[in-house]
DNA sequence: AAAACATATGAATATGTATTTATATGTTTG
DNA sequence: CAAACATATAAATACATATTCATATGTTTT
């Protein structure tokens, strides 16, 4: 059986989720955390954005544990937590453009 | 080479992918119809929701070639028309719950 | 401990969007 | 062709949220 339908609270879950990822400057922080763990100020440069609208969005996919930052001496590191949403992203990048 | 950064062309549209993925009345929706086509009217009734609410959501979806509809007689059977987001929505359900 | 540095937070604003209510469009059956 | 039916659209509203600007917090050097 392969299509079981997920109850409504794990589909808020995942909407939630989705929603995080449905805004295009947080989706470019994570592609480009992604790749490697990016300290805040190598975003924001890297980005061309400001360093608090690049805080403000890191904070909103800590709350929902998408990413993770670890400190190292003044830097925070940020990069991807969830295994399945990472690879969920590369293979959604890998597969843009293709006419269905 | 596995993590390519698409580019913020290609960021964008999946952005708009997510974003409209990120609504929990258009999941519940579109993990509905991933089981199978269904009717507007069955739609709004099974997941009692207002027959203008649904059109609503089906309108943003259809407008992103995420659903595609097929009319039989006087009803018209939405489904899912993009096979990759499909997979991945059933995916994602599947995975849902796991602490990374 | 003070100064410098990197990151985080708060308030304000402007824009987007989900939902409702009312009505229209279009297809089909009598 | 008219009546009935299923779906779509429009306008209004209430609420969410992305961004900016100003400032705070906290860590690390000197």
């Amino acid at each position: 059986m392969r299509p079981a339908m997920p109850s409504d609270s794990d589909t808020a879950t995942l909407a939630e989720t989705f929603r995080l990822l449905g805004d295009p400057t947080r989706l470019r922080i994570l592609f480009f955390c992604l790749e490697a763990p990016r300290s805040v100020g190598d975003i924001a440069e890297s980005l061309q954005l400001s360093q608090s609208l690049v805080s403000h969005h890191l904070r909103l996919l800590r709350g929902a544990r998408l990413v993770r930052g670890n400190r190292l001496a003044k830097q925070i590191f940020y990069e991807l937590s969830d295994r399945h949403v990472s690879g969920m992203l590369a293979d959604m990048a890998h597969h843009v453009n293709e006419e269905n």
